[in-house]
DNA sequence: CCTAAAGATGTATTATAGATACATATTTGT
DNA sequence: ACAAATATGTATCTATAATACATCTTTAGG
């Protein structure tokens, strides 16, 4: 059981905008920071900014920040929008094949202790995430302007 | 995120023996009522049985059984046994290439919504599980004793 | 005590999903 | 119009889970 790269991914793009929040880095910068490829964050990025969490400018002088204060960025709700959440496969409805899942007593369990993993994470923000902001810049080898 | 089907055919071994306690199925018996591979039950069970969930019995007559009550067979135990639980590739600690693991506040966050993933898992075991006894029985198409 | 039935173990192959790379199109500001 | 940046689509690579296969070990019954 882990999350996928892609979540992996979005947080640290959140990560990247949210410590210095005056700046406006491009894709190609925060790949280079990470030692990711830009073109898998690109994706990543897309997806953010169409969530509304991130804003993206284009054009010569673009780049990316984030769309929202950080307190407005709860960590559960970026999660539950990058990960596929089916735990199990008769979780998938188009495609179990399990022969007790009409009596199985372990998908209603499963329900619940995901529910109570996602609640943890609702109860977080990104401010949480980088509240050792000094030390996350100089993990990154930012310039603080 | 998703179990694997490891953990998937852990459960499905213990819900077989659970719903019927007085028979002693063979493995290739289960794998066929599941219409499931018999050499990937085979390891399943293995380890259950070296877990101390089942009791194997070897010989012309051998086969399978709970090796105790069902109340004392928890599910959060049961998957903390067959589950990786490396969230992300920065919980393990030897493949960790992760620039800011050092100060991210992200990881503390994802063991507690992990840590409360599986105290809910802990709060059931395997009688809650086969509840339904008789619609399972059927559903398997099990010949009641 | 020998053998057949069943479990146990180890290795190899296959399938799938995720990650990455590459190519190209589109938008936008100067 | 052009350059800088975002956006999208396709192809390839890779890691891991799933499966298959081969072989060894244990045990009950004759």
């Amino acid at each position: 059981m882990h999350l996928t790269r892609h979540s992996d991914y979005t947080m640290r793009l959140l990560i990247y905008l949210a410590v210095q929040p005056d700046a406006t880095p491009t894709i190609q910068e925060i790949a280079d920071h990470y030692r990711i490829s830009r073109n898998h964050l690109m994706k990543v990025a897309n997806r953010a900014v169409q969530a509304g969490y991130v804003e993206g400018m284009r054009g010569r002088a673009g780049g990316l920040r984030l769309a929202r204060p950080l307190k407005q960025i709860n960590i559960g709700q970026v999660l539950r929008a990058t990960e596929n959440w089916d735990l199990v496969e008769c979780f998938d409805t188009e495609s179990n094949h399990c022969a007790i899942s009409g009596g199985c007593g372990l998908q209603p369990i499963l329900r619940r202790a995901l529910e109570a993993y996602l609640a943890t994470l609702d109860r977080y923000s990104l401010a949480d995430v980088v509240a050792r902001r000094p030390l996350l810049i100089q993990l990154l080898d930012l310039k603080t302007a």
